[in-house]
DNA sequence: TCTGGGGTCCTAGGACCC
DNA sequence: TCTGGGGTCCTAGGACCC
């Protein structure tokens, strides 16, 4: 396979940042974007506030002792979206060889563009000075061959930092990391890995050690294995849908009342549905999720006989799922989910290839009698799977 | 006054079908 | 007097990431 040119693009603090566009007042002060209730993390922290050691996940009462002047500020996540809608549109206009990795972060494929420049350092400069200078956004850029690389390269020198990592240097700049620091290795495989003697991104990419990565890692390992190596993969991909959506939370205190569940869950799924349908997709299976006082988590889930966004059917389902579930605890957290989404238009694209029109299926009668009668029996994949074998 | 919320992908076993 | 084998769907659970 030909050589690729890979940057990798990284917003800097980007709630914090996107927060200081709303409010230059904020600029140069310990900022943390956080939920505003006592069980809240932090989201974001400034660079000014992790200089006082707080960080992302951190919870908000531990990093105020740690930075007593710290500025909570509240996620607006709807600017933070539109924000990273103008970031992506700033990086395609070198190319359309970009895949978003995720809200703040994403690859580019420059490998035609480049050719343009005396030097790779003065595209990845020249992207890094527009966004600073167009959008107010700092960001750091990782230059590499592979999306890896690049992932790596990236996280080497923030904020405003450009990285370039070349093949021939991995043994220099990337071997001597700790696996905790490679992309992939999370922190249930650190100690594992570690246990088994391997401490660093070098020890991944020995050969001696493969067998035994492949123990531990399981299939994931191969990547992991090629990754450290350096032949990681440069296909960037561009066809990225939604999977599924969620709405949950972590209540204020433990809650054992049935009522006041029910509420939160109808709560939930509400606004999961008014998602689902500003979005224009529709999902078909639902799950619960309860988080107990001691952590333990029980996620339920079911599938649904057609594709659905409504409030009531969602809620409905959740609320049998938790019903069937629930064991009694204190709970802390509660969630809604809605998987197998499809696109609303795909939807329709699938019902014209039925012959027989949907409105006289037994769906169509069930979901009517539901309509009507709002405790009548939830129309379930089962139900669905008898009357199809008729 | 411990420990958010929103996602992705993978595995593995059982049901069911041919 | 032994219980195939492949494929798909469903559910539960877990690791990881930002």
């Amino acid at each position: 396979m030909a050589a690729r040119v890979i940057f990798h693009v990284d917003i800097n603090a980007y709630y914090a940042s996107a927060e200081l566009l709303k409010n230059s007042a904020l600029i140069g002060q310990p900022i943390a974007v956080a939920g505003l209730t006592r069980r809240s993390v932090v989201s974001t922290a400034s660079y000014e506030a992790r200089a006082y050691g707080v960080h992302s996940a951190m919870p908000l009462h531990e990093a105020m002792k740690r930075c007593p002047d710290l500025i909570v500020v509240a996620g607006d996540y709807r600017w933070y979206e539109e924000l990273s809608g103008r970031f992506f549109d700033y990086l395609r206009r070198f190319t359309p060889y970009v895949e978003p990795a995720s809200i703040d972060e994403g690859y580019m494929d420059v490998t035609e563009v480049i050719r343009r420049y005396r030097r790779p350092m003065d595209l990845a400069w020249q992207i890094q000075q527009g966004l600073q200078d167009e959008l107010r956004l700092p960001v750091s850029i990782g230059v590499a061959p592979n999306k890896f690389l690049a992932k790596m390269a990236s996280d080497m020198r923030k904020p405003l930092g450009i990285t370039i990592l070349r093949k021939q240097e991995i043994a220099k700049k990337l071997w001597p990391l700790g696996i905790e620091e490679m992309f992939g290795i999370g922190k249930k495989s650190v100690p594992q890995l570690q246990k088994a003697g391997i401490w660093t991104i070098g020890d991944i990419a020995d050969p001696k050690n493969e067998a035994l990565i492949l123990r531990l890692l399981g299939k994931h390992a191969y990547t992991m294995i090629q990754n450290a190596r350096g032949n990681g993969s440069n296909r960037l991909s561009f066809t990225t849908s939604v999977q599924s959506i969620s709405q949950s939370t972590t209540l204020d205190e433990d809650i054992e009342d049935y009522q006041e569940m029910s509420a939160v869950l109808r709560r939930l799924a509400a606004r999961l549905s008014q998602r689902a349908i500003n979005d224009h997709v529709k999902g078909k299976l639902v799950s619960a999720s309860i988080r107990y006082s001691d952590f333990r988590n029980v996620i339920r889930s079911t599938t649904l006989a057609d594709y659905t966004n409504d409030a009531r059917v969602i809620y409905e389902h959740a609320m049998m799922l938790f019903d069937n579930n629930y064991n009694g605890d204190p709970v802390r957290h509660l969630g809604i989910h809605l998987g197998s989404l499809k696109d609303h238009k795909d939807i329709i694209t699938q019902y014209s290839v039925f012959e027989t029109a949907p409105t006289n299926s037994i769906e169509a009668v069930l979901d009517r009698l539901n309509g009507l009668m709002p405790d009548a029996n939830l129309t379930t994949a089962a139900h669905a799977k008898k009357s199809k074998s008729h």
